[in-house]
DNA sequence: ATTATCTATAGATCTATAGATAATGC
DNA sequence: ATTATCTATAGATCTATAGATAATGC
């Protein structure tokens, strides 16, 4: 039953990419090792001879995403110069990344989750956070540095919080309502 | 064994708050219905006397939790006539707040869960969103009622992926400067 | 010989229920 | 007689580990 080298290089991967997905689905605590390694077509004993616990391939899932999620915004903000900062409010607040958060933002599905976690998972998230903050700031308007830095991190938590409030009611109307409010608001036309 | 009815009202209730804390701090799946119990004072078999499943206890105490955070907006709006929606953001965007979730806001605390939550923990959540937006766009400023409406959503948004963020991140500066930056753009002397 | 994965299991925990108990409320 | 709470347990699931297996990599 061993493989090779390189089949167990993507085994692992292929355990991280599906956790990542999983625990945005579900929750950390909603899907157990046994069930991720069987969707990753695995068993549940080999689990432990890749990652030392179900926490730090939390970690792993997470920066994974959050990585993922930073190269979606590059190609965006590089398709859309005219308005690279309302392209990815646009995309952000999507009716397809409300209703896939297996695919979307690690932090509006995970966030409470990460709070919880150990330092090695929190200073993973820390680390992209703030790359993602540069990467807005790069391309947010303003006078000045500090101008650009401040509407980056308000872009951001506008964002996150339109989405996770989009996902928690249940009327339809509101949810777009919400979702397209911020977004108009995120447009370089805007404030 | 038995109480009087009076103290079998006043235990459930005491379920119901036990578990709006216990719920914000661990999330759902983070604490069980034996450990809520015995926090409460009582035994776990005793539980399902009161409430018919653990979901529909998530449903109670996200409402409690949601209509006390209610009441505490109405009383800082009465008390800072001046800026009202800039008191509710400088009090949500404290950090008393991002350090106590299990006495914090129940969307920022248990967004992800309510969103994987059944119909009816989902549309007591809806009706208390809409209120308290109701709420923020009556003190909100703009000329008419839409531009009204629209700064409460965005107002709201950008608190709680504030909160989300600056709990998510263990760099405390990064957090502080995350609550402070979205607390000062919703001052009214803001935008 | 090493090692990636497997089967099997330990030990703990989970939600929910059954039936006993004992005090209230008629 | 009713009922709020209790003890005890069913049955499922959880994380993590031990030891076997079998193919790779030396």
């Amino acid at each position: 039953m061993k493989v090779t080298r390189e089949q167990a290089a993507q085994n692992r991967e292929r355990i991280v990419e599906t956790a990542a997905r999983l625990f945005r689905e579900n929750g950390f605590d909603g899907i157990g090792v046994a069930d991720l390694m069987k969707t990753a077509g695995l068993t549940h004993g080999g689990f432990y001879g890749h990652f030392p616990s179900k926490e730090a391939l939390l970690g792993e899932a997470v920066g994974r995403a959050l990585d993922g999620a930073g190269g979606g915004w590059q190609a965006l903000m590089a398709a859309h110069p005219g308005d690279p900062l309302g392209a990815v409010a646009r995309s952000y607040l999507s009716g397809a990344h409300r209703d896939n958060p297996g695919l979307g933002c690690a932090i509006s599905a995970l966030g409470a989750d990460i709070a919880r976690a150990g330092p090695a998972v929190q200073e993973g998230v820390t680390a992209r956070v703030a790359d993602q903050l540069d990467v807005l700031a790069g391309v947010a308007p303003g006078a000045t540095a500090a101008d650009k830095r401040r509407k980056a991190i308000g872009t951001y938590a506008a964002m996150i919080g339109a989405l996770v409030l989009a996902r928690a009611v249940s009327d339809r109307a509101l949810s777009d309502e919400i979702l397209e409010t911020v977004a108009a608001s995120l447009q370089s036309a805007g404030k």
